[in-house]
DNA sequence: TAGATTGTTAATCGATTAACAATC
DNA sequence: TAGATTGTTAATCGATTAACAATC
């Protein structure tokens, strides 16, 4: 089996731990660390040392006994594995708030994803550079998506916009999309397509807190 | 088993997905529809509707052969289930544009999920009130969670200030913290703790468009 | 009635963890 | 050497799906 169907092969959550360990090893390496331990890397991402090492089995990196992974051998195959050698351009979709936090958030970042444009209605926006990213009309989509080599858009719009975008989206030749809007998406199959729900996340912790309530309650009360 | 132990028992899963039907159902209630099939729930949500049918089955929610789900008692039931019959409060820590960006999100959608404060080390911002939440100064976060009665924080402060936030946050006794920092966060383990990790979802995508750009040119040369 | 739908059990699939051999 | 660590298989756990009975 050649590395390219190996990587097809590995598991979801394999592959979003893989982005998880990557960000970690590059800070232990921006403190001079060179080699590390699956216990370490577990603790840190707060899961167990075997799934560590199973991960790192699964993509074929082996470490030394005694010394653990090499920090730097272990960074670069996780680029290997996840990034697309040339690069993938981004457009975020909705240049309010949130779109202007992902800017900031990410840009310096990832240098395999570069946010290269932005994209809202307000006539405001249109023709300026926010955040150092240029921000043109949805209108234009089709145009700059191609002019300017975007495969991923990060979608920041209101709820009630979502399926609208996502037409203009897959209509402007986008594969992949990322949607932080509460309102889930309808596109072909063959896009790739993430939800980003945080109204979901808050209230599955707001679930959870009511529970460890009701639980101290009871305790209380026996 | 009574109601509470049932509620318990329901897989995390589930617990995502009843907040998310809640959402489906609250929308099609506004359009004026009455009953609904676990067909259509499960197709709003990308899901099957067996699965639909099995989360309603674990709550002991029965519809009606040939009409579906009564919507308004589903979303009673749902709302039973998740929130708090008193809400919970919520603080925002960094007030930045991602801060900001969830305040408006929020704030009119989940009435049983109220922010009530903000925390921002900006001495511009601490006295003042934006997008209409008081925002203080971290160190007076004991007093005020204590007075505001918050249980949840959702924190968006900048990646290396991380820990030192859960820290206070534990020692003001907060219940649930729902992190936005790349980060993981160290927290014991009575508190509720949700990563929401934007850069892991990013990478996905970016991997999956990877690998279906790969499968095109697979093809091509075939 | 036939067809559409709900409700539920059993089977399957995917992910995690336990157990342990290998070895420095 | 003893102990710590890696690497891997088998067992377990949790979540989804297939299959189908019940019924309007």
């Amino acid at each position: 089996m050649n590395t390219q169907e190996l990587i097809a092969k590995l598991p979801h959550k394999t592959i979003e731990r893989l982005s998880q360990y990557r960000r970690a090893l590059l800070i232990c390496q921006e403190k001079g660390k060179e080699y590390i331990f699956s216990h370490e890397i577990a603790e840190i991402q707060h899961i167990t040392a075997v799934q560590v090492r199973r991960d790192l089995m699964l993509v074929g990196y082996s470490g030394t006994l005694r010394k653990g992974y090499n920090i730097k051998e272990l960074i670069n195959l996780i680029s290997e594995i996840i990034d697309c050698p040339r690069g993938l351009n981004v457009a975020i979709i909705g240049m309010g708030n949130l779109g202007r936090a992902i800017i900031k958030y990410l840009n310096k970042r990832r240098p395999r994803l570069t946010i290269v444009a932005g994209f809202d209605i307000d006539e405001k926006k249109i023709g300026k550079s926010i955040k150092g990213i240029p921000c043109y009309s949805p209108d234009d989509m089709k145009e700059v998506v191609k002019e300017l080599d975007i495969s991923i858009a990060v979608v920041t719009v209101p709820a009630h916009k979502t399926n609208e975008t996502a037409k203009r989206l897959v209509n402007a030749g986008i594969r992949g999309i990322l949607n932080f809007t509460p309102t889930p998406m309808i596109v072909p199959e063959n896009i790739v397509l993430e939800e980003y729900d945080m109204i979901t996340s808050l209230e599955k912790v707001a679930f959870y807190v009511k529970q460890s309530i009701l639980e101290e309650e009871a305790e209380v009360n026996s």
